[in-house]
DNA sequence: GTTCGACAAGAGCGGTGCTCTCGTTCGTGA
DNA sequence: TCACGAACGAGAGCACCGCTCTTGTCGAAC
């Protein structure tokens, strides 16, 4: 039952994210106002707060909705049917062209956190979905018998269940050598792309999209892909 | 010749980057305030654009400083008469030490670019100390023939010669292959204190200081070294 | 038909970066 | 020696920010 009220409340707060989605884009993250978004939408800026008690609210839709987007793209890349390697650097290529179209975005999550604050728990599935394909593709490739189960030394419990079933939910009898592994191709993917949206590879890196791919081509072989 | 007028100046600029510093340290870059650091040194918010032309500015000295900061670290940890793996490691070690311990400045650093914000040339050389470090260490472990020379394909000219003058100064004959490799490994440890630093191993990592040495040991091996 | 809650608007508070003006003070060249 | 000009600190002020409080209005439920 969604009466007329409630519908142009959702309207207006569709609106409001938008025209905030739209700045964030523009101008970053540090520098999205909420006066700006309010005259944007063609209100007074004390209107929003009836919408979103504070400005980290409204970043946190934002950031959710930047997860979810970059986690459909990742998801959106993967094809089951392809090989794991295959597989691997489709997602990687996927992660980085999101990122290098939505830099501000990019940067809001994986950058600097905001200052005052704390992400709530509610940006935790949309945070791990692009895990939870890297996970799928190195846990089936396990379980197909494609990884080499132990190729490190035994470290039980470095890395939490709780992640495993993040990184690899349908297969959580991963070697915790593979644990270790996919969380390190994890944040080095993530180093790598920061590094060059944050601009540490200029004057270094020549050609960025060959750099990319040989870069993940390596670290695919050191994860046995 | 410095005139009294000089050394006050002098004396005065250093009080406040003494205050911006402390402040940053505290309270992060973003929510850095040049009116707070004027209060600190008992000035007028408009005294200290006598010495700062502006905020950025002041920003700017404060990113040197910081680069200087963690490069001295990582050169001091460097110790030449010990193994390529064990320098490798502890150079490792020592930028994240101090990363852990400065997590403003890092972030400031590695961390999203602040939004008007355009590093000047000056940051270069500072910036690169750690890299120069990390580029010694591979390149005298080439020299001493510890690094296979081709482990990957081939891929010329991918990392420039200028990254390499700075990733290696004393031996710029490093193969391609392990320039590509020095520069994601560079990239790596970042993502990887990043990542730390910036919440994303929550819930996953149960012990910090193990994880890391586990996976800096493996990017080492990746290395060659 | 009345009442009550949701709403937009406006004023206002304390904060920000930055600019301009106004006296003062200090180093230097005549 | 002394006057001049540059450097300086202080203050007011501008436009902006996040956020709060009050006020008047309008719609929906009872």
């Amino acid at each position: 039952m969604s009466s007329a009220r409630e519908r142009v409340r959702a309207e207006l707060t569709a609106e409001i994210t938008d025209a905030a989605r739209r700045q964030l884009a523009e101008v970053g993250a540090a520098a999205l106002s909420l006066r700006a978004v309010a005259r944007e939408v063609g209100m007074v800026s004390s209107a929003v707060y009836r919408y979103f008690p504070s400005r980290d609210d409204l970043l946190t839709r934002l950031i959710i909705d930047a997860y979810d987007e970059v986690g459909a793209a990742a998801e959106k890349a993967d094809d089951p049917a392809a090989a794991p390697r295959e597989r691997w650097l489709a997602v990687c290529r996927a992660v980085r062209t999101w990122a290098r179209s939505h830099p501000h975005e990019y940067a809001l999550l994986y950058g600097s956190p905001v200052p005052g604050y704390q992400a709530p728990a509610d940006t935790v599935p949309a945070a791990s979905r692009v895990g939870v394909v890297l996970g799928r593709i190195l846990g089936e490739a396990a379980q197909s018998g494609a990884l080499p189960p132990a190729a490190g030394e035994r470290d039980p419990g470095l890395v939490s269940d709780d992640a495993v079933a993040v990184l690899g939910g349908e297969h959580p009898s991963l070697d915790d050598s593979v644990r270790v592994r996919a969380l390190f191709a994890w944040s080095a993917l993530y180093g790598t792309i920061s590094f060059e949206l944050f601009g540490h590879f200029v004057g270094s890196v020549e050609d960025g999209d060959r750099y990319f791919d040989r870069v993940m081509g390596e670290l695919a072989g050191h994860l046995g892909l």
